[in-house]
DNA sequence: TGTACATCAGTGAACGCGCGTTCACTGATGTAC
DNA sequence: TGTACATCAGTGAACGCGCGTTCACTGATGTAC
């Protein structure tokens, strides 16, 4: 994020792109959290104030920071599915391509901790301002591709050699709830502390357990 | 957390428990980030300084609010086990404990929002202290109770009927993902603004993978 | 039982910090004639 | 093509805020003799 895209029109040009990244930056460095717009501006050599001209202020400049952050998610489940083997049994493929979102998906939020937890953060939670009021944002929630990505997963999986079977409604959710929970449990929580291999075991295992779940899926009812 | 136990015995008596006691109500509130050493001591009646006889500083409070939120999140867990009814059969009964164990988890997260947080924050998360230095907190990590209880009813789960069987080394952390990476994603995540009956659905699917696991690990493998 | 003293839990004022945001402004860019 | 003017992206100083923490202190409690 050390360059942006837009050309120098105006005295600065494309200023709003360049807070943007500054923004990326510094919830790459240290969360949503240390998303402050005064630093912002400061890396990019602007006063505090001409953010005002761009953002409606700090709310407005950390949400785009979380969009963000949701694109390079999913970017890095995708890259991590695309790198898959194919396979000829199609079950098996399509088996692969879940776990291999799967660590794309913990594997982002190990290599970008800041920025993944940017991608979920809220303004009641822990975005640096205890203060903001409860109840639900007013702004509508940014796209969730990964979400996406691991529900349609799931749906090839369950009608992988079959006519037109789906998935369990709710396994996507089921199963971002456990590559979510892993995440963080693995990042900052309590199992954050555990060594390469026993890390690389915990997340095999998880994978295992989606899978487990994906399989009674496909499985008659009370197998 | 209204009441404290100790006696009076000195100027205030008790003050320490006070103290934790306003600053559990304040992440009850707000979670981790609201837990503010001025306003605590406010709310007791006492000056911020008085704080500074008790606790090394603000770090020192927010640790001791962290461990009271453990172990309300492993009673809540441990209320709701206690409420399944019996069953004759001991791997229906063991099912039925994890799934009440897992309805405990969740059930705490969204009852007691800010304390559940505070329950998993760290120096370098999401505690209103943006700048704490990455790396291992120097603390020790206070008593997980939430997953002992977890691994436990797997294992129990595991060896149900038969002799002396457990479950797989890590199915203790990928359950607890699973809880886990759901209550967030309920709490403050994408799945915030569910009505009432679709978060139930979601709720049910997450154990419903949760058990699936489970019965995996007591197949032969490859089933 | 009474008194001098040590201990220690609390006070009150102040420190420096950095934040988000607002104000009145300046000076460069683009446009109408 | 030249000039007057409108627009708009930026500046600089200041606001109030609340925080964590430290300082020198006071006054109540407990203790030794």
């Amino acid at each position: 994020m050390a360059a942006f895209s837009g050309g120098k029109t105006y005295h600065h040009g494309d200023l709003r792109n360049a807070l943007i990244c500054a923004a990326v930056d510094l919830a790459t460095e240290g969360g949503p959290e240390r998303v402050v717009l005064r630093e912002a501006a400061r890396r990019v050599g602007v006063s505090p104030t001409a953010a005002y001209r761009h953002f409606d202020g700090r709310g407005e400049l950390l949400r785009a920071v979380k969009t963000h952050a949701q694109r390079a998610l999913a970017d890095s489940m995708e890259r991590a599915a695309e790198r898959v083997p194919g396979a000829d049994d199609p079950t098996v493929a399509a088996e692969l391509r879940l776990a291999a979102l799967g660590r794309g998906y913990v594997g982002f939020a190990l290599e970008q901790p800041g920025l993944y937890r940017a991608a979920f953060c809220t303004p009641r939670a822990a975005c640096g301002d205890p203060w903001a009021p409860p109840g639900r944002p007013a702004a509508p929630e940014p796209e969730f591709r990964a979400f996406a990505l691991l529900t349609e997963a799931l749906h090839a999986l369950a009608g992988a050699g079959r006519v037109e079977r789906r998935a369990r409604p709710d396994a996507g959710a089921a199963t971002w709830s456990a590559v979510h929970g892993l995440s963080l449990l693995l990042l900052d929580g309590p199992l954050g502390g555990l060594p390469e291999q026993r890390r690389t075991d915990v997340v095999e295992s998880t994978l295992a357990l989606v899978l487990s779940g994906a399989r009674a899926d496909r499985a008659p009812a009370g197998s």
